[in-house]
DNA sequence: CTTGACCAAGTACAACTGTACGTGTAAAGT
DNA sequence: ACTTTACACGTACAGTTGTACTTGGTCAAG
């Protein structure tokens, strides 16, 4: 598969607030971060210039300033650590995991039934003779 | 909340063979790891004395060799991964990951037969004046 | 008794992580 | 021109992790 190596919790972190920016220098990054996380300029800057190393992200000046943008959608990314994280905690079965989330009280009513339209959806998609 | 250290990979990996077997010598644990998981005995040794430092065994001698014990319930300690991780790539929304974990075909028809009604007996149990 | 198998416990060590400081340089304000 | 501001880039450094070797002791087989 892709070979990069994994992300970080932190570098994860980062590599999340640069998704949602698209594209952005380290202190617009910096910025976006929730108030909440008090975390460096120069520890941001640190975790981009690793992303960038690992080959997640690409860096360009464009005037005086280091633009990141990233160069791995998120989806695949996302998909991987998925797949780790359920491989190291439930040996690989999905179903555990999801049974924990759900039952777990943290999927809101409204949540339930968009996920039940969903089971649904993915049915009638997987027996098309029910036309 | 419990203030343990986190698991890392490996020690979680370790951790889930011990819980799965209920109480074991280093040797136990490493002979129940899958066939194709080349691990070394000294390197199981050393994550069960690292699980105990932390916190999450016990280990005790018997005889002439030590025998590990969970002390933490698995539950607990899946639980907070789980929140993490949720956390980590989600910002803390459940959904989304729900979501991937079954459109992503990683959910068998039965599995999903079975997500129905998991969800139909929550919401019966969240609205209680269903008689 | 001697040798080999087996194990506990200590030690090792490079890679990775989280976090940040310091230096130099260039733009912007005074 | 001088000073402050802002940033790029290199460097640092302790803690964690993955992985294992080594030493020294005990039990069992020869």
């Amino acid at each position: 598969m892709t070979d990069r190596p994994g992300l970080s919790k932190g570098e994860m972190e980062v590599a999340r607030v640069l998704w949602s920016l698209g594209s952005a220098s380290v202190r617009q990054v910096h910025e976006a971060f929730p108030p909440d996380r008090e975390i460096d300029f120069a520890t941001v800057q640190t975790y981009l210039r690793r992303l960038e190393t690992k080959g997640y992200v690409t860096g360009e000046i464009q005037g005086r300033t280091r633009v990141y943008t990233p160069c791995v959608q998120p989806q695949s990314v996302i998909r991987e650590s998925i797949h780790d994280f359920v491989d190291r905690l439930f040996g690989g079965e999905t179903l555990p995991l999801v049974r924990q989330l759900i039952e777990e009280g943290d999927v809101s009513t409204d949540e339930l039934a968009e996920l039940r339209r969903l089971i649904t959806r993915l049915e009638k998609q997987r027996k098309p003779e029910v036309q």
